[in-house]
DNA sequence: TAGATTGTTAATCGATTAACAATC
DNA sequence: TAGATTGTTAATCGATTAACAATC
């Protein structure tokens, strides 16, 4: 009987990763890891491997360590990634084109099922194998979708107003890739993904450099 | 005299935060803003906002609040976004493409300067004005260069194997997108961004389904 | 059984929040 | 001056780490 409440968020990135590890080891054909050697593989330490399972349930047999296939299962369905994720883009720019492109997607068990824009230069057109569909449609076609997952690729000023679109059409989850939050019903879960900020912050971390000791002198 | 040391990586990335935030405000006009007047447009609170800059100064006045322009240039000053920074990006596929085509880089005081690939299909061919690179090339190459900040946006089996290129050509800071981690130096910065890692913690925040009540049942 | 490793508790660490004296 | 708001200290919160009894 776990006790699901307040698992902590960085568990839950950290399944993710468990879950990305185990299923390399899986292939290899290893059939039972200790929590030393998930350390090994994922770099997160062996304690921390225990308390994140450990909210869950216990997964391990002491002095054995865990049964690989098993756990995988039990990850996967503790983040309901044992079934087939139908996923919509919206945006059929850059960065909405090449993420429709990633087989990633795929691989990870979700399935881009809808690609949307506002731009009527670009609905009707086709990215790869799907018809770029009116945002304004995004209502009445979700309806019979029923897709949970959204992802924004477009500018920022449009971001808002497709987080609300979204919502609207019964989306649940929101991925940002927007420079600027979005606000959302307390029931949707929103992450942001901000390459500009990223770079920001990498830039502080940058060591000094000659020509910076110089400017400070 | 600001005491550097040991200032806390959330904070870095709000400061990033509140400059773009400030630039907007600059936009439209606004000469001063409060702390509480930063927490309304970031939904960062006021009192984390006074803690997070007061690690590098005392830049606002009691009563008063913080002037924009000299704040906004204090702290592009601090993260190094007071000048330009040249960036390389390795990995010319949908995801790289992409990102050599987004606008918002060079907005944010970034310079796209190389594009690297190992394939030779492309390497010579353009992507919008850069020459595609070979990877083989980029120490030789860098040394005139200079780039230090790299995107790494390649399939992850290839990653680790770019970053080493990267850091032999003198690169000291990493955005890594492909789903893997990579070991550098302790002296060199890695920011990892992992989509379908976003997407899988996604799932996990869903809201229960009527299916998976059922199965759970 | 002896050795290995789990699950968990208690200690530590670090970041956020609350509160307020200093001061514009 | 009186009102507003800073910079900072102390209290709180939450997550990580260390340590070990339970147990395969």
């Amino acid at each position: 009987m776990p006790l699901n409440r307040a698992v902590p968020e960085p568990t839950i990135a950290r399944l993710a990763l468990y879950l990305r590890s185990l299923r390399l080891a899986q292939i290899e054909g290893l059939e039972t890891l200790s929590s030393a050697d998930i350390e090994a593989r994922t770099g997160i330490s062996s304690g921390q491997v225990r308390k994140d399972l450990s909210y869950f349930g216990e997964f391990g047999k002491p002095g054995l360590g865990y049964a690989v296939t098993p756990l995988v299962d039990r990850i996967a369905h503790i983040m309901r990634l044992d079934r087939n994720q139908p996923v919509m883009i919206v945006g059929a720019g850059n960065l909405g084109t090449a993420l429709a492109g990633y087989t990633g997607l795929h691989e990870s068990g979700f399935q881009l099922v809808a690609v949307y824009d506002n731009n009527f230069s670009k609905i009707g057109r086709r990215i790869w194998d799907l018809e770029i569909l009116d945002i304004e449609d995004m209502p009445a076609i979700n309806a019979s979708m029923s897709v949970e997952i959204g992802i924004i690729t477009t500018p920022a000023p449009s971001a808002q107003m497709v987080a609300d679109q979204m919502v609207k059409s019964g989306v649940r989850a929101i991925l940002n890739f927007a420079p600027t939050r979005v606000s959302v019903p307390r029931d949707v879960a929103v992450r942001n993904v901000d390459l500009t900020q990223e770079l920001q912050i990498l830039c502080y971390y940058l060591p000094p450099s000659a020509t910076t000791e110089e400017m400070e002198a």
